[in-house]
DNA sequence: CGCGTTTACGTCGTTCGTAACGATA
DNA sequence: TATCGTTACGAACGACGTAAACGCG
């Protein structure tokens, strides 16, 4: 058994078992793959996989087991990697994130810039989707950070480190009708206007519908969007009330749009930051969780290299306050 | 890197350090140990060893992490072996087994009588031992199932099946003073005879010297040993009175010796059957399971193949009991 | 006949064992 | 000088790529 024979069976099943397919992915010849299959195929004395004719058509219960042990060793090599380049070259290396438009438009920017000042030789790369994208990301072992707000379901093979809590904020025009109100803003009052909001994608259910529901009220959903600054977009058009999170507040917006704090209003979300179980972390990227979340201490950090469930992660946190994350700094000219 | 090059990675680490003594154990030459470190160690960009001239003389920080890796990357490949082994050719293979005397002398036998009648083709290897050298056999990885009483601390590495309890019986040669006690046998009774019985290496503490402290008695231990079979020969020779496991009894024994119950005097015991956590186990291993520990069900044996921790182990048997076992089957012989 | 796999074969790089050399205590 | 590791080198082996054949739709 070698390796490489180990990694063609793993390329083989990630191109659909097509091995032509596959040995152009490994940038290799189509014979040399396919002998390889052969030889590990007799060697363990078994096929690995059914044969319709001479294509591959699917996988046997044992080749099924072997796969998957086979993606453990080779992860294993790739920590192997990893642990002698953080030894020998602290400094360079890969990153990649995949989260939501919210995170890479309103929170990364800052984060980044502090890690790419600290790590100039550190090639990052940033993906955007979906939950529901990011998950597949994440499946694929294409990324090594997943950040993004509640869906825990669906990252059950990450370890989550909760980073911040946000509450929603209002927008809309200067000068709306809202932004008149003498007393604090009340979900009956969103309930009267047009609302333009985010594509239900994040926590599964929507948590903004149920808390209008909760009330006995049908909110009139005009518009939805994948992201915080087409809200605005439409807002600006007076199409409805924007409902966005609290870290998209701008303070560029400030020019010709209102931002209210919904605070209350809405359930509090929680953003965290993942990262695969069976993948070693290297120092930049435990700075970088700690640059994204910086209530984490040094000593939290350096735990998290040996933990390995998400009970773990929970208790090392447990007694840790989450910061509450808003938009523009500038508090006195957002109340002005 | 190479498999080859791990496997002589840690064949270095399991030979001292010594890069000859490796080489020896691989069957294979000593510069081309040599030879395959060094590119490892190139490859990786780091030093895996520290040395002293040329000779190895320690491990580095990122060298233990990487050989830590290595292992359980062997560990897969031996595992991806078993499964397929398990899928073409279920009758063959190895099953080596740690135990103590008792074991091996008195519960075993019948059990692999039936294994061996079932599964003739695989080769069975029996190392005995006390349990602190079994459990070096299993630190090692010698060994696939190790059999034990109690001493759970130093199994912490495997998972472990509760097989059957067992309590004491006394021995003495026939017409003893004790033999003629009309009301149930206690520890002040023995007490007032020297005492003969097992060297007191399971189970930490000895539970045994702890039931006479709990009543204020001092046993008088003339003689211990590690086998039932010794005992028997010193209880037969007048030395004293012999305290062994109910197993030990023998119907053989009836002619000069007489086994007397001592239920209740001392803490009932639990033999289990353990298996490494990172193991895979084959057909032939889960059917040794089941004749072992034949209260276990088809059910419960395939479970098992799962199962990873040792809380998941007791949670499946948490509702099953568990047999007690005594010696001689021929009851109506032992009472007379 | 197109698609995908296997077979055949020449080339090239790697591994292996032997033998000689070097360093250390 | 005994022990242990490295270097040197020729032989054997294995991996790779190209070209051609095969089998299936």
């Amino acid at each position: 058994m070698k390796l490489q024979q180990l990694k063609y069976l793993l390329a083989i099943v990630d191109n659909g078992l097509n091995i032509t397919a596959a040995a152009d992915r490994l940038y290799t010849s189509q014979p040399g793959v396919s002998k390889q299959l052969k030889l590990l195929e007799e060697e363990l004395g078994m096929q690995l996989f059914t044969r319709k004719g001479k294509s591959l058509h699917g996988i046997t219960d044992a080749g099924a087991q072997i796969i998957e042990r086979a993606r453990l060793i080779m992860q294993e090599v790739d920590n192997i990697r990893s642990v002698a380049s953080d030894y020998y070259q602290e400094e360079q290396g890969s990153l990649a994130i995949a989260t939501t438009h919210t995170q890479a438009r309103y929170v990364l920017p800052d984060v980044i810039r502090e890690f790419r000042s600290r790590y100039a030789k550190v090639s990052l790369n940033l993906h955007q989707g979906t939950s529901e994208q990011i998950a597949d990301m994440v499946a694929a072992n294409e990324i090594d950070f997943a950040i993004a707000t509640g869906s825990r379901h669906l990252f059950s093979s990450l370890l989550l480190v909760p980073s911040y809590h946000w509450d929603r904020k209002i927008i809309v025009p200067k000068g709306h009708p809202l932004t008149r109100l003498e007393r604090k803003l009340t979900l009956h009052d969103l309930a009267e206007f047009p609302l333009v909001t985010y594509v239900f994608s994040f926590g599964g259910q929507s948590s903004l519908k149920r808390a209008f529901a909760d009330q006995g009220l049908e909110p009139d959903v005009v518009f939805t969007a994948r992201d915080a600054d087409v809200i605005k977009t439409y807002v600006r058009m007076g199409l409805g009330v924007g409902i966005v999170a609290s870290m998209a507040e701008d303070c560029d917006d400030q020019k010709d749009l209102t931002a209210i704090d919904a605070e209350g209003l809405f359930p509090r979300s929680t953003t965290w930051i993942g990262f695969r179980k069976d993948v070693v972390l290297r120092r930049y990227m435990l700075d970088f969780v700690q640059l994204f979340a910086p209530h984490v201490t040094a000593d939290q950090i350096d735990k998290m290299r040996s933990l390995r469930t998400q009970a773990d992660i929970d208790k090392l946190f447990r007694d840790t306050t989450l910061p509450l994350r808003g938009g523009c700094k500038d508090k006195a000219s957002v109340e002005a």
